[in-house]
DNA sequence: AGGCGTATCAGCCAAAAGGCTGAGGGCACT
DNA sequence: AGTGCCCTCAGCCTTTTGGCTGATACGCCT
């Protein structure tokens, strides 16, 4: 059995260490690199051409983790990257998944999981923790299903370009309100301004 | 044959009197009311429910006449109303003829044109000047016929939720640049923020 | 009783967008 | 030569958005 190469790219030396000796009881995982910041995770990787890649998606100032996901699979489609961090948010696990990530893994996940995630992973299969993966099939049958029944009234209005204001009237509440639900929308669909919220909520057609 | 009574809504005397003078010579067209303001028309119309109302679209505060005209439409949809405007912005004609506007003259119109237009009106045919006329048409027959080749260019990655710098990024232009050729798309499909213009832009297909 | 999700609102601040005016260069059509 | 359209850019000012924090209230489920 083939040796998997793996780079480390975390922003937390804690991170990396424990991950790099949980990794070592595994005699057919090795950590060929460690990395703190996106950047440098290009570099590694570019360097070692490792099988597998784990990231952090937050990471500090400069390349944040879903770009560097994105030109890790540009550089070199054939390395699998898992994403590997602490947080399920809604956003960060579909960008994660459209920018090429192979998995999604929390930071409590089970050493057991992870290296079923690495091994899976460089045999084309994917790996998620189960909130992940609940959260994405959710996602991926009805995009709208993750909106509460006011969001969801709130961005077909949003669909037609009214302004808060606009929002607020109509639906009788204040701009305030508007604002914290047009927030937790934007997290939900991974966009981050109206406009892109507007886009992809028609083009997921039945908006139109 | 009966007489077609008409209300004027315009904010400068000078037109009306005028205008009042030039239907006066027509025996079987009778101006009933006249008004400055937005307001004042819908009352007056309330008042004599008129077969017809000539409306400017440019009157000082208050209702605009778009407002005015769809508010008329509203109260009753039998009164044809005729915009009698100065100018034939590409915006100003989408609004008005989805607001419910019958015909669109301009005011250096010929005084039979005029007459005939209020007389189709009643008849249920629209009439318009020709200027304004074949810039409709051009709208119907093809929406982005109308934008420039740059503007489209720019619309189309509107669509896909950029921001203006990353539009001129992308477009290797400056912001400012950006903005202006953003002012002249809103201004063509008659709406006045991105949010609309993206919607639009997108529904009328091909920009999907 | 306590926790969770939803919906409501406020205030503050920074960034983005929009309105307005003016301006120069290139190109085509007359 | 002049006119008009397109593309480019600048500066200034206002409005709108978006990010963040925190708060109240209701209903549901355990």
């Amino acid at each position: 059995m083939k040796t998997i190469s793996v780079v480390l790219v975390d922003d937390h030396l804690v991170v990396r260490s424990g991950l790099r000796a949980l990794l070592g009881t595994q005699a057919d995982i090795a950590v060929v690199a460690e990395a703190s910041t996106g950047e440098e995770g290009l570099a590694a990787a570019a360097e070692h051409t490792p099988d597998v890649v784990m990231m952090d998606l937050a990471m500090g100032p400069g390349l944040d983790g879903i770009e560097a996901i994105r030109k890790l699979r540009q550089a070199n489609p054939r390395q699998a990257v898992l994403v590997f961090t602490t947080y399920d948010s809604d956003a960060d696990i579909v960008r994660a998944v459209d920018a090429g990530a192979m998995g999604y893994l929390l930071k409590d996940a089970a050493p057991e999981e992870i290296f079923s995630a690495i091994r899976g992973a460089v045999e084309g299969r994917s790996v998620m923790s189960a909130p992940v993966a609940s959260r994405l099939f959710q996602q991926m049958r009805n995009p709208e299903e993750i909106l509460t029944p006011r969001e969801a009234e709130l961005l077909s209005l949003l669909t037609q370009g009214l302004s808060n204001r606009e929002l607020g009237r109509r639906l009788f509440i204040s701009e305030a309100t508007v604002k914290t639900h047009l927030a937790h929308i934007y997290a939900k669909l991974g966009v981050e301004t109206r406009a892109a919220a507007i886009a992809t909520a028609i083009r997921r057609e039945g908006m139109r």
